[in-house]
Formats: C-alpha cells, structure tokens, sequence
DNA sequence: GTAAATTTTTAGTCTTGTCTAAAAAAATAG
DNA sequence: CTATTTTTTTAGACAAGACTAAAAATTTAC
C-alpha cells in the first residue's frame, strides 16, 4: 500500500468526520470549507483519491470512502487521539494545547511507533476530549449512554463525558469554567427564549451555559 | 522567523553534519550523496537558502551554516536525538530500529512538545548512540576523554562511548556481537595487514572487528 | 417550468522540490 | 601550461497541490 501524502491523509479524515456527522454523502463545498481550500482544489483531489480507490466520487454528487479509504482514515485517527493522550497524559499539556501537535503527530507512519505508544498509554479507549480511540484493528470503542448536553433532561444527575475539540475556543472557555472531564452536574432550570441553560456542577456553582456550548459537550447520566 | 520545510531542515542537518566531519565548506557533491539527489537540486536549494539567509553559498566554492543556519541546524539535532531516545527509553524501540521513524518526528514543529519532552526523559545528554544532545539553548555536551576505537592504544580498558547510527548496518551488526553503549572492551591486538583488531569483552569473548567497524565506534579509556 | 442563484468542475497558472541534459568552471594529468 | 576529467551550475521539464476565473451542472425561487 503506497503511502499517502499529508494532504491526502487530511481529505480522508475530513470526509470521515463529515460522514460521521451527515450519514450522507460529502459536498465538495463542505470539504472546502474544513480544509480551508477552495472548491476547485477539492474536486482535483477527489479525482485522484478516486483513482487510487480511497474514495468514491460522482462529478456534482458528492463522495464518500471506500471500504479501504474508511479504514485508513479510522487509523489517521487513531494516531491523532493517541497523540493527544500521550501529550495531555504524559506531557503534562492541556486539552486546549493538544490539537495542533497532534494534526502534525499524526502523519507520523511507523505501525510500531503507534503500536508501542497504545501500550505504553496502556491503550487508552477515549482521549483527553473523550472521544473514542480505535484500536490496531479500527475498532471504535462505543460509549452506550452518552447524549447531548442540550438533549439531557433537568435536574438528572449528569457526567462529562465527550467534548467538541473541534470547536475553536470551546476547550479554553470550558478550562476557565472548571468544566472538565469528568465533571458532574445538573441542569437546574432551561431557557427557550435562547436555548441557554442553568446548570449546577458539584462544587455547587451554577453557571448559565449558552446553546453553543451545550451542542458541543455530551454527557451521561450517573446512576447513583 | 518563517518555518521551514522538511527539506530545506534536512539540507541544514546535512551541512550541519558535513561540516563537523570535514571543516571546510561543504561540497554540492557531498551533499548529493548524504541527501541522495543530483547536484543540480542541490545548488538549486544552496541559492535559496542562501537567499533566506540559511548559508553561505559562493558559486563553484560550496557552501556553509550561517549562525543563524546553525542554529536551526542544532534545535532539529536536538530534537531527533531526543525523539531516539524516548523510541529507545520509553517505547522500548532497539537502537537500529529508531533512526527512520526520528527523521519523521524531527520535523515536528513545536518548542513546547520538544522541551516537554526532553523534560519527560529527565533532560538526557546522550542519546542511545552516544551522540550528544544539545539542549534548549542549542549547547551541545562535550564527551572529554573520547576517541576513535580504531585509534585507541592496545591492552588498555575500554568502554563503548558512542557508535556511528549513520553506517547502515552497523548497529545491527554490532547487536549480533552483543556490542552496545557502555560494553567494556580491551584491544588484544591490532593486525597492520588489513587494520583490523581482536578486542576481548568483559564476557571475555574475543572478536574481531574491521577497520569499517572500529572507525565507526568511539571509546573512552576506563579508569580502575 | 423557466430564470436566477448556488455549487461544482474545468482550464490555466503558480510554487516547491525534484530531474535530465547541456554548458561552464575548476581540478588534474602529463 | 594545455588538455582532459570532474564538479558545479544553468536551462528546461515535470509532479503535487494549491489558486483564480470562467464554464457547466444543479438547486432554488417564483
């Protein structure tokens, strides 16, 4: 299997994530506006990742990825979160430090490199944000119970279990909260007039969080 | 200061390398074959970095680091050793096996990931070959007492202090006679015909090592 | 269901880093 | 010291990955 360029590597990933998030097929546009390109630069790589069968592609109609462009794209992303556990883990850095490093970490190519470093983490499910971190074979580990905060109905007792790393000034904003993972808490009261709401974390702060942030944090609820 | 591309790094590291060896200005010739290119490339790259301030480049004279080349030079030395010897110390990678993927992760670019690091490995002088790591402010550790195995004196106590990475093979070979840093040695005899020499280990197993071999181990006289 | 707006693709250009072939400079040999 | 050999540079080409501008397809609006 020929190894890919950066750039290819970073299309793949991309097209999963925005598969993960539509279900259907990816628009030329939407990759755009991701991989901070413009629409023509996208059409010329579908082209050749279509010829290499990484992706499936129809002029005008979008793509997705093939069997084999899926699953190295669900590798790519398993470096990148094991990166970032090794730097918030041993490395001491924050979860808002890690996602650069990791982008550049993550084109690292050497099977044992990243093998040796799940052990070495003791091969960790979910990363520094909570999400999942496939394993050697590119399966995902799937967290049962896990919802929106925004979804999550009042007064139950809830956990912090993902945030969104992709959300710019998210992770900053939350680390001057004290929200974490791991954080406890529960939503006292919801507003409709703008979708905020008031919640209460364990140390018996309440904080008044708006829509966007409550779209972006996922949590469970803590049987207790 | 404008980063740089994993090339132009790589053509500093080499003119870095070269002019240790040699200490003149360094050939396009010689650079062709460390960096495996024509020399045409390579004058090409030489004009470029020269622009940029990188070299000193005199047309048919070859070329040299400027200060702030070195510089440069340095931190990406610095980080490549560091890497080998988290492969090596933390990863339980063997000392043939770290060079390739370190070439990869030298060209991270992060100052806070590579001093973290060298923090993580409790701020290491040498790396799992021997060679010097410089630190944060590009001061590389001098090895005093240390010289060529080839050209050290007969029946005094020795101790592997460095071995070449850059010599294919040679670190696999030496894994075979159970040679590594800190192996204790004494030189049995030296034979003129072919410069090679019969050195007894402390297992008091004797071998005997070409010229290729000894020119490429640097020992240490053992005071006892 | 056609016109306007939007999205996507094509065509052509640019930069980076490489190459080959040919020309120019330097080194070497007699 | 001149002729030959070697080294280095120039000139021109190419592939990757991006861009701009224009054309084509699709979607939306009325």
């Amino acid at each position: 299997m020929a190894s890919l360029s950066q750039s290819e590597e970073n299309y793949l990933k991309e097209i999963f994530h925005l598969t993960q998030l539509q279900k259907e097929k990816v628009s030329t546009n939407s990759l755009a506006s991701r991989l901070n390109t413009k629409a023509s630069s996208i059409t010329d790589m579908l082209q050749k990742l279509a010829e290499k069968q990484l992706v499936q592609y129809i002029k005008y109609k979008g793509c997705s990825l093939t069997e084999n462009g899926e699953k190295i794209a669900v590798q790519i992303i398993r470096k990148h979160r094991l990166w970032e556990t090794f730097l918030v883990n041993k490395l001491n850095f924050g979860w808002d430090e890690v996602h650069e490093v990791a982008e550049e970490l993550e084109h690292i190519d050497s099977v044992k490199l990243v093998d040796s470093l799940d052990q070495f983490l003791n091969y960790p499910k979910f990363d520094p944000h909570g999400d999942p971190i496939p394993d050697k074979n590119g399966k995902i580990p799937y967290r049962k119970t896990k919802m929106k905060l925004v979804d999550a109905g009042i007064h139950k007792k809830l956990e912090i279990v993902r945030v969104n790393e992709d959300e710019m000034g998210l992770l900053k904003y939350l680390e001057r909260q004290n929200l974490q993972l791991g954080t406890k808490l529960e939503i006292i009261e919801k507003f409709s007039f703008d979708d905020s709401m008031l919640v209460r974390t364990e140390l018996d702060t309440t904080i008044n969080l708006s829509k966007k942030v409550t779209e972006n944090i996922s949590v469970k609820i803590v049987e207790n």
